[in-house]
DNA sequence: ACGGATTGCGCAATTA
DNA sequence: TTAATTGCGCAATCCG
């Protein structure tokens, strides 16, 4: 990391006597505003993108509470009919009930896949 | 925004010559320093956040895609076996191959308000 | 008018 | 050797 600020002047000792100096200080100036321009740019992307993930994130929490409205309506609707108007033998055995409840879908894909 | 470099010196009129200048300036020294830790905090607080709110997203997308998965193989079920056992009187005229494409359940809530 | 907080800017040391 | 970074101090300004 960098030094102290300010501790004694510049004593030439480089080389240079104040031709050259000034133009090492010059461009290092314009090497520092650079460095800085670009630092802040950075900065506020992150913030932007914070932004924009806030509104990702906002969409997607939606999205969640619509297929889980949807998942408990569907489940509700057949459940109780499936109880009056089905017959069991008809679905393979498969327990309704139990897949109706919980998670238990979960992992589950539309080929059926297991 | 703050001015230009050395404009002039002090004119010590405000009744210091060195003594009461030598206090501001380490005052003012030690206020910068809190201020640019503060600001370096900020900044790496945000680049915090953006790491959460990646994290929350995935978590969310998995979600997503778990529900829809979930869905897809529920209608795909009872869409399958609706027309082949079920007596479509019992679903109060409902008409099942509708109802089960598609987005026409979103807005539908548990309680079948509406 | 007072005092801390910010911020543009330049310097020098260090890094790449 | 040069450009990029970074800690630091100065002074102007902001803010309350």
């Amino acid at each position: 990391m960098p030094r102290r600020g300010r501790v004694k002047k510049e004593g030439n000792e480089s080389g240079d006597d104040s031709d050259e100096y000034r133009k090492r200080r010059d461009r290092n100036n314009l090497a520092v505003k650079r460095s800085r321009v670009k630092s802040k740019q950075k900065t506020q992307e992150t913030v932007n993108r914070v932004t924009e993930l806030r509104n990702e994130n906002s969409v997607l929490e939606e999205k969640v509470k619509t297929l889980t409205k949807e998942l408990s309506f569907l489940k509700e609707l057949f459940l109780a009919h499936a109880s009056n108007n089905m017959d069991p033998a008809k679905f393979n055995g498969i327990n309704l009930q139990k897949l109706l409840e919980d998670d238990s879908l979960a992992g589950t894909s539309t080929e059926h896949n297991k």
